[in-house]
DNA sequence: TATTGTTATACTCTATAACTATA
DNA sequence: TATAGTTATAGAGTATAACAATA
């Protein structure tokens, strides 16, 4: 495959993701803002310091410190202090914030497993293969 | 293929869709704030009234007038008065905004590419047969 | 001294309402 | 009257700087 191809596929594969993703966005009707939904995300595999938090959304100390307050004040998140450092605020999400989860991503899919659902059983199994190369991709 | 391995495919290809277009964009380094980025390349198939351009965008008539105005001071837009509707602005993209399509567009793709190269030409061709089918469902 | 988290302040982008000009 | 575009104003969200508490 000539360098030309590669760039062609490259190019067309990451502008088909982006409008993919932004469609499963939009249809989703979010019920909570995008980055309210993107910590609960990350504390959902685990409990995080605002600072941690931070650093892996990228956003600074101050936006982390709103964001988890209007988490708290929505009860999708408890703060606790930290026992071994005094310093440090532990957040965890809470039953309810799971719920929003279970609910964002039910929208999320609903759009997607409809298109799905239109393919043939052989484009449903190309995806499938396809699907663990790109995930190969992404996590390089 | 059963419902259940349906949903899983589709929730799987969306969040890796989502991770492959955020992760690009991230790479890209952003020269321009994306929602200018967004309208240049509304533009690139041909000049809009702005009244279009914020229907298509789902922004307000003043958020876009404000857009606008900031691709107009950056001399990547240029404004004209609709001959026929003396109420209508015509927006068109100048040289110095495609030229910013194609330096956003190298940043974003040279990732992607980097990736792709790493890929067995078995597993590229894979891709290649997935994006038609790709592309058809985002354009359902 | 360095680090965690918060408050103070300013900037950007957004929306709704009100205004002007044209149809 | 209705529509295109702008201006006025207010509400989110963000960042940097300055602060308090703890290591």
């Amino acid at each position: 495959m000539a360098d030309t191809e590669i760039l062609r596929l490259s190019s067309d594969l990451r502008v088909t993701c982006g409008r993919i993703a932004r469609r499963t966005r939009l249809e989703s009707g979010q019920e909570i803002p995008q980055h309210l939904y993107s910590v609960l995300v990350r504390l959902e595999s685990g409990p995080s310091t605002a600072r941690q938090l931070a650093d892996r959304e990228r956003v600074s100390a101050p936006a982390m410190t709103r964001t988890v307050s209007a988490l708290d004040v929505l009860g999708h998140v408890r703060r606790e202090p930290d026992a071994e450092d005094g310093r440090r605020t532990i957040v965890r999400i809470t039953p309810s914030g799971r719920r929003v989860l279970d609910r964002v991503r039910g929208n999320r899919d609903a759009w997607m497993v409809a298109r799905m659902s239109q393919l043939s059983k052989r484009e449903r199994e190309l995806l499938a293969e396809a699907l663990v190369v790109l995930q190969r991709i992404e996590t390089a």
